[in-house]
DNA sequence: ACCGCCCACAACCGCCGGTTATGCCCTCTG
DNA sequence: CAGAGGGCATAACCGGCGGTTGTGGGCGGT
């Protein structure tokens, strides 16, 4: 089995036709007929019925779909890793974290490190927890920062803070000197609160904190993203849990409390086993700790 | 990245050397070095440092090399799936079964089947759970039987028949009127045991509830296999747990009592969901059915 | 009925991937 | 230390694979 045939046949199958697939592989269409027909003769069963002039799957090919599609995206694995191997230390510092981390202690990390290296460049990606172990294991970005757990073989997780998840909420809510003071989760029963369908860890765990609470808190609007929830609490939509970057970082108007779970969010580095960071790398974690650390702090203060 | 190249950085990882390389895919040694060049210009960085005139890895070949290993390891079942899927309907029955059955049931089975069947060409296969699946997703057999749990997304497993763990003892172990008695798991604390160590869910779980008993049977033999353990018990090695199957076709002078747990071992078939059973193969799941109920109704009474 | 889309076939051609022949380098051995 | 041998690289050569353009036929929509 060539692998132009199953780049063909791969094609084909997205594109839904012959020519479709030629361009995609910017071939002519008569070197894409003939290369399929090829393919049917190395296989020696057709993998298109040619009904009414158009190219219908046959039973068999879509059998070996799966095998194809797998063996496609391996493919752009490799090219992928390829591409990044070939510079060794030209980009000091490729960074990737999730988008909560991107909107709220990322830019201030980059910003203070910019001004000790004012020379370097910094590549910044925001990626969920799979796609950002796919970059760091091929080597498209070096860190990655996350607030999951994020274990995997082939990467080491180093924690660099931790903090509790803050119930936020409209301003006046509580009595100031109340604000420093945990929350229990008891105290949620039968509030107003903005739903968080986020899907990620997080998510799941306050999903699952929330299931306990009876009676349950009220939730009218769900969304997607700690900022949408920020944003909906400050203008009296009801309380809302989020993590405490998100809550200390918001531009919103907002009281917040942290949540009374023992230590349930922890910030972590995410890197590559092999070579060791260097100067620039271990700086940017030094100054995420730090930065990280104080906006805790304040927090829970 | 060509095939090609992948192919060959392959074969010289495999072989450790060029030449070895160009003689396990057939061509010639210079078209290999020229295909090696080829594949390092295109890849802007050196795969092998040439040293003392032989050929080494160098640290990024290295770093790709589980990614080019997969996409062999698929082309390679690519390539089995697609010789399979030719002939639809050519072999009515391929069978692959575990090992232990292999040896107690199926070749009760066939001979029957070859009764009723006798133009009918049986292909029999051992294997353990996971080249079984894939045997059966590939497409190299259409039933598989097995003790274990297999679940896998793309197979369905049809439970058969169940059956007891059964203690087998040297002769003259236990009164002959305490035969059909389960003995309870807490009778075995202390006894002398061969001891199963193969790798398997069943083998798991007997580790599992061996561990409660207390004190801990003495096992000072440790055996991969359940004939082994037969045979060792018949020359009065201790007790040993092992399937009903072997237990009740073991050709050694045995006793066997059920163990006290509640239907702990199923036989079952596994197959692909597509394409329904035709009718040797229908009559074929029915005589193992039939043939495994009657064994363990001889072994239970 | 016509046009447009899609696929198949024909004829042609460049270059990729193979060959054989040969040379160099290193290692091992008597 | 000289010679043998294994291993890789280079050179010169060649066939066919994989591409092109050009064309024709079947089918559907307007």
């Amino acid at each position: 089995m060539r692998l132009r045939y199953i780049e063909l046949f791969h094609a084909v199958l997205s594109t839904g036709s012959l020519t479709g697939a030629a361009n995609l592989l910017n071939i002519s269409q008569p070197a894409a007929s003939k290369a399929l027909q090829q393919a049917e003769n190395h296989l020696g069963f057709p993998l298109f019925g040619r009904v009414r002039g158009r190219l219908q799957p046959t039973q068999q090919a879509l059998l070996m779909r799966h095998h194809i599609d797998r063996i496609m995206r391996e493919m752009y694995d490799l090219q992928r890793l390829s591409a990044n191997i070939t510079r060794p230390e030209s980009h000091p510092l490729r960074v990737t974290c999730t988008p909560t981390l991107a909107q709220t202690l990322v830019p201030d990390v980059i910003a203070r490190l910019g001004k000790v290296y004012p020379d370097t460049s910094v590549e910044l990606f925001t990626q969920h927890s799979a796609p950002m172990c796919e970059s760091l294991m091929l080597r498209e970005s070096d860190i990655g920062l996350t607030l999951q757990d994020m274990s995997h073989h082939g990467l080491v997780q180093q924690p660099l803070c931790g903090g509790n998840i803050m119930v936020i909420a409209p301003p006046g809510w509580w009595p100031d000197r109340d604000l420093a003071r945990p929350l229990p989760i008891a105290a949620l029963a039968g509030q107003p609160m903005i739903g968080i369908t986020v899907q990620d860890a997080m998510g799941n765990m306050l999903q699952g904190h929330l299931a306990k609470v009876d009676p349950a808190p009220r939730a009218h609007v769900w969304v997607q993203t700690y900022q949408l929830a920020c944003s909906l609490v400050a203008r009296g939509g009801g309380l809302a849990l989020v993590d405490p970057f998100t809550a200390r970082c918001s531009r919103e108007p907002l009281q917040m409390r942290p949540l009374k779970l023992q230590l349930d969010v922890t910030l972590r580095a995410v890197y590559r086993p092999d070579s060791p960071l260097n100067g620039v790398q271990t700086r940017f974690l030094d100054y995420v700790r730090e930065l990280a650390q104080g906006l805790l702090a304040n927090a829970g203060a």
